[in-house]
DNA sequence: CTCTGTGAAATATTTCACAGCA
DNA sequence: TGCTGTGAAATATTTCACAGAG
C-alpha cells in the first residue's frame, strides 16, 4: 500500500527545513549531494525521495533553492492554512502552544481546552482555554483540522474519541500511549468507528525517544549507519 | 548493518507500556494477538520482534505479564539509572524537566543549563538552573550519560558539541534542525570528530510531527495501513 | 488444541549505475 | 563535463506458514 515510503515524508520536511536555512542565508542554488550532506542521508535517498513528486532540478545544475522550497511546500500541503486545537494545556500544551514556527505555514491556533479548573479560564496565547466540554460546541463554529493531544496518557483516548466526534481529520498525539483508531468501550452503540476512518494519528513521544536512546547507548552497533557517501 | 530493524525498537517500547498498563491492572498473562492488537501491529510482528532478544513465552499459553515486562526492561537498558542534564530551560525545557514517568526507569536529572539571565539560577524540580559555560566543570563532578537539548534550533549544534565535550553518550534532540556528528567550523583544528564517535542522537521534533500530519491528512491513502489481522 | 518461535517467501526500501539533458 | 532522474539490483523488513512445546 505504501508506495512511497513514510520515511520519505520525514526526510523532505528535513530538506524542506535545510532549504529555509538556505534561503535565509540567500544561497540560491543546491544540489543533492548538498542537501545529503546537511541531511545525514545519501544523495541517491535526496534524488530518490524528490523523483517521487516530480523533477525539480536541473541536470547538471542542481536544484534551485527558492524553486524546490515551494514545490515541496506544495507537496506537504503547507500552502494552506490549517485550524488546530491543542487538547490539555498542562505545561506541555503551554509549552506547544508557544512554541515559535508553529505559525510558519498558517498553522493557527483557534482553541484551546482542558479540564482542570486551575488552567480553563487562563489566557494562553491571547486564547482563552476552554473546558473540554465546550469542545464540540465549539467545532460548530470553527473549522477546526487537526487536534494536539497533551493530556495524560489515562486520558488520552478518551480526548482523542472528542476530537473525532468534533470532527478532525488528524491527531498529533503527544501522550505516551497508542491511540486505538475505533470508539471503545462506548455502552449501548456497537461500533462507530465509521468516525475514524480516514483519520490521521501522529505520535511525538519523549518518552519513547529517551528510551530509545538508552537502548542505542547500550548497543551503537545496531544504530543505523551513517550514510554512504555518494563515490567521487 | 541494522540487524534489529530500527522500528522494531520503538515497538519494543510500546509493548513495554502495553505490559506496564496490564501489571497496573493485575493481568497477570497475554499473548502475542492481545499485545498486537493494543499496540496496532500485527501478533507476527510482536512475535518477531521479541524473537530478536530470546524467548520469552510459553507454547499454547503466551506471555506472563511480569517476566515480560521485566525483560523487555533489561534489553531496552531500563534497569540501570540514567543520569541526564538538559540545555536549554525555556518553556520546552522545563515542561520536559517537570514531565512524569521519565523517574519511572531511574532516568535521573542532575543537572540543568540555560544561557538567558532570566532562567540560569532559577529553581527546577528543586535543581538551580546553571549557565552553560558551567557544564564541562559540572561534568567533572557528575557522571552523565545523557543529554536532552532544547534549545533554539540555531544553537543547537554548539550546544550539542557542548555535550559532546562533555562526554555524554547520547543526545535526544528536540530543535528541529539535523545535528551533524561531527565537529564543525572549529578554527584550527582540523577533525575532531573522534569526539563524535559512538555518540547516538535521536530526535523528538515536533513541528516535523505537524508537517507531517498535514501531509498525511491531504494523502490519506498513503499511511500505512492497520496491521493485517491474524488469520483466525 | 493453543499459541509461540522461526525459516522461508513476499514486500518494501534503499542503493546503485548509468542514461540523458544542460 | 556535471548533476539529475530512474530502472534495476541489492538489502532490509514484514508477512506468512508451520513445526514444536505445553
Amino acid at each position: 500500500m505504501a508506495e512511497i515510503p513514510t520515511a520519505a515524508i520525514s526526510r523532505l520536511v528535513t530538506y524542506l527545513r535545510i532549504l529555509e536555512h538556505l534561503e535565509l542565508q540567500d544561497v540560491s542554488r543546491t544540489s543533492s549531494n548538498d542537501l545529503a550532506d546537511r541531511a545525514g542521508v545519501s544523495a541517491f535517498q535526496v534524488r530518490k525521495d524528490l523523483a517521487y513528486f516530480g523533477r525539480f532540478g536541473t541536470r547538471g545544475m542542481g536544484y534551485t533553492v527558492p524553486i524546490l522550497k515551494r514545490e515541496l511546500v506544495r507537496v506537504l500541503g503547507l500552502n494552506r492554512s490549517w485550524n488546530v486545537v491543542i487538547v490539555g494545556m498542562g505545561r506541555l500544551g503551554q509549552a506547544i502552544a508557544n512554541y515559535p514556527g508553529a505559525s510558519d505555514y498558517q498553522f493557527q491556533y483557534v482553541g484551546l481546552f482542558d479540564v482542570s479548573p486551575g488552567v480553563v479560564g487562563q489566557q494562553v496565547r491571547g486564547l482563552t482555554v476552554g473546558h473540554m466540554n465546550d469542545l464540540t460546541d465549539f467545532t460548530r463554529t470553527h473549522a477546526v483540522d487537526m487536534g494536539f493531544l497533551a493530556v495524560p496518557p489515562e486520558r488520552a483516548q478518551d480526548a482523542a474519541q472528542a476530537l473525532v466526534d468534533a470532527g478532525v481529520k488528524g491527531i498529533l498525539n503527544f501522550a505516551p500511549t497508542v491511540i486505538q483508531p475505533r470508539t471503545t468501550e462506548r455502552p449501548g452503540l456497537q461500533d462507530l468507528s465509521d468516525e475514524w476512518r480516514g483519520v490521521i494519528v501522529e505520535n511525538v513521544d519523549f518518552l519513547a525517544g529517551m528510551k530509545r536512546l538508552a537502548f542505542y547507548i547500550l548497543n551503537p552497533h545496531l544504530k543505523d549507519a551513517p550514510a554512504p557517501e555518494e563515490p567521487a
